[in-house]
DNA sequence: CCAAAAGTGTTCGCATTACACCCATGC
DNA sequence: GCATGGGTGTAATGCGAACACTTTTGG
């Protein structure tokens, strides 16, 4: 249990979950309450143990950590220098995470978590992170640019998303996660012309015009040049 | 040294090495010579050191089996699954290598290597693999994926070609990997209104009209739209 | 002179882009 | 009635796809 800086590895992984959270990209974060870098934030992860795969290890970290389940999760890539962590020598597979905001965990929370390791949880916009510990700030920017890269090319979004939404909803999604601006006409025009989308004939009303309500086709990744 | 099926997951990498060769893309392949898959086919891979990152350690293990330095390595996906290695829990990092066909390891080697774990190293076409040791099978395919992919947004062909090469021998090249037929006109203006070559006012003769040689103006990395 | 590969332009259709006005509702 | 977001069409441009003949060399 000690540290062994010249060990063999110890295989871990962490995962950056992303929601988009009043039209800006958030990451979720975690406040370390133990070891060397407690207090500082960082992404859940943990230890791969013996009997499980790394799918299985990031699917349970992100559930002991916020209670989330059946969340959509992808290999990121492995980050192992040798000294990534002053614990010891640790390579991490990182995962990403997509969730549509407003189930659980719309809001933070301040407490300590269920099992003890985290002080805190936090949805913090990527624009305006804080410094992350061991080299999560990596981390997060390959996941940026991974996530942008595959809305462009997948279906990805609907992992962002409720069952039910507005096109407007849609094309904020994609606003947030590209990071710039889309042509209304042009946008509706395209996904509606891809069929991926199901009118489903209500609206949602506000202070203004309602506005058609749709869902997915298929809630499924798919490979699907959408931009 | 013996067995440890449940204990905390050893690290390896493992590499796919590519070349074209004749026109067909092939990936070398070594035959294990100890252990309980001794005779079986693998990728080239061994276990990662206590002081070396993931990056130096592919580079290594790739060295270490044919000889080959300063190749294009890329981190490819980590494969875990718990009973993928019969000798025990390993979690090993996948690489990709691409290397021009025609330097070292022209031909295959049937000796023992330099180190003792391989009973030979043999390129075989990607068309006709034997099956492979471990989960290599899975990693092959995935790495093929990867490289079809990525042969169509980056310059990453340089890796595949000597320093001076024929338009026709690059788009050889990527008719190899992405295993479809390419119109000569198109490819021709396409590639050259990219830019990325350099004519070099040269010609390779054969026993037809001599070809004009040319060569990459940058050869490092980078994101371009090619197909 | 024959085989084999190199070299070269044009046309067509489709997809992307740019762009401005009216509509329905809540307050 | 006014503020807020919803909803709609057209024209111009660029890009990829299809397509056939002539040229140069070696043998």
């Amino acid at each position: 249990m000690s540290a062994a800086a010249a060990a063999a590895p110890a295989v871990a992984v962490d995962v950056a979950v992303f929601t988009v959270r009043d039209g800006a990209l958030h990451v979720l974060l975690v406040r370390l309450r133990r070891g060397a870098l407690a207090g500082r934030w960082a992404l859940p992860g943990g230890r791969v143990r013996a009997d499980e795969s790394l799918d299985e290890a990031a699917a349970r970290e992100l559930a002991e950590a916020t209670g989330l389940r059946d969340v959509y999760l992808e290999q990121l890539y492995s980050f192992g220098s040798p000294h990534r962590d002053p614990y010891g020598r640790v390579v991490s597979v990182a995962y990403v995470a997509l969730i549509a905001h407003g189930g659980r965990f719309a809001a933070d929370e301040e407490g300590v978590t269920a099992d003890g390791r985290y002080a805190g949880v936090a949805w913090r916009s990527v624009g305006a992170l804080p410094p992350l510990a061991y080299d999560h700030d990596s981390v997060v920017a390959t996941a940026l640019a991974r996530l942008r890269a595959k809305l462009s090319y997948t279906n990805l979004v609907y992992t962002l998303l409720p069952a039910a939404f507005t096109l407007s909803e849609l094309q904020t999604m994609y606003e947030a996660v590209l990071g710039r601006a889309l042509d209304r006409r042009n946008f509706r025009k395209k996904i509606l012309g891809l069929g991926l989308l199901r009118p489903l004939h209500r609206v949602r009303r506000g202070r203004h015009r309602p506005a058609a309500l749709y869902a997915f086709r298929h809630r499924r990744p798919m490979i699907v040049e959408i931009l």
